[in-house]
DNA sequence: AAATTAGACAACCGCACTCCA
DNA sequence: TTGGAGTGCGGTTGTCTAATT
């Protein structure tokens, strides 16, 4: 017998989230947190089914996500990490702050593969194809057409890897079609990351960043130049070791981060802002039409 | 200007895993 | 120990937009 489907999809929607199921669902979050998936369609108001709701979040509507395009250390540090752990995208993201394991899939499957096949890099293992291509600076100008939207214009070595020996993991062969090949002295490496500097507390960010947003979700028209991150809210932790991503994120080792960054917060409010297209005209973007 | 194509990204699907009664 | 519930994860598909013809 089969499992029980997570939801029951007659009557509920699917496709493109509206502005109005956003706020909806940004609005419980912030004044009940996340306990349980299945419920926080239906209390809510939502008709969509839990998991729908929880990558909307995860992947759209957290407020430490950082949007825009990828950087040029970023997709190094992509192919790098790919290199060592495979598919493991949700691995691979945890490297990164803000970023989701399906934007970086996406990223992987559109961008870098791509540019990667271009350079004459073998997928499978990160090496480099028998002949040698031409280095960067004599790439042929179509080809540096075709990466002109990424920043970069680099050789292919940055990310391959050519001296220790690969070992195929069983465990991830079998993932994918690609016959990803995993070196494990990489993936030990990445896996126990030894700089906790480098990592960010998501969870305090994430706190930082709920202040801000209960304070527009309380007002009606946004003050940007009134913010403050006084006010006292607080998002009601998850209290079982079920790990929803923020809970995860309490996980991350982390450097002591102030809740009251500004920098930090400015930059997120501004990126909410546009992205609701708030505080100057109401304009709702494309995502909404 | 309209039609077609390609690229990018959001969202869905279904299996795997973990937790708990 | 077992089975169900909830969630995580990776692969795939759908949709939208920009570029091209």
């Amino acid at each position: 017998m089969g499992r029980k489907p997570c939801c029951d999809k007659v009557g509920l929607k699917r496709g493109p989230w509206t502005i109005d199921e956003d706020h909806k669902l940004m609005s419980f979050i912030l004044g009940n947190g996340i306990h349980c998936w299945r419920t926080v369609p239906k209390l809510a108001g939502l008709l969509r089914c839990g998991k729908s709701c929880r990558l909307r979040w995860i992947n759209y509507l957290r407020p430490d996500l950082k949007r825009g395009g990828f950087t040029e250390a970023e997709e190094d540090q992509i192919i790098e990490l790919h290199a060592a752990l495979g598919n493991r995208w949700s691995k691979i993201a945890s490297h990164f702050d803000g970023r989701t394991d399906n934007e970086i899939k996406n990223h992987w499957n559109t961008r870098i593969k791509k540019r990667l096949k271009e350079m004459g890099v073998d997928l499978a293992s990160h090496k480099s194809a028998a002949k040698p291509k031409q280095t960067g600076n004599e790439q042929p100008k179509d080809q540096m057409d075709a990466d002109s939207d990424s920043t970069k214009e680099q050789p292919a070595q940055t990310a391959i890897r050519e001296e220790t020996p690969k070992v195929t993991n069983a465990d991830t062969q079998h993932e994918g079609s690609e016959d990803v090949v995993v070196d494990n002295n990489k993936l030990s490496q990445f896996e126990h990351p030894g700089n906790d500097d480098d990592l960010l507390s998501d969870y305090d960010i994430f706190n930082g960043s709920l202040e801000v947003l209960e304070h527009w979700l309380n007002e009606d028209s946004l003050e940007l130049d009134g913010r403050s991150s006084s006010t006292s809210f607080s998002l009601n932790a998850p209290t079982s070791e079920t790990s929803t991503g923020l809970h995860e994120a309490q996980h991350s080792d982390s450097v002591i981060r102030d809740d009251n960054d500004p920098a930090y917060l400015h930059q997120w409010f501004d990126e909410m802002d546009s992205f609701f297209g708030f505080s100057s005209s109401l304009d709702i973007t494309n995502h909404y039409e």
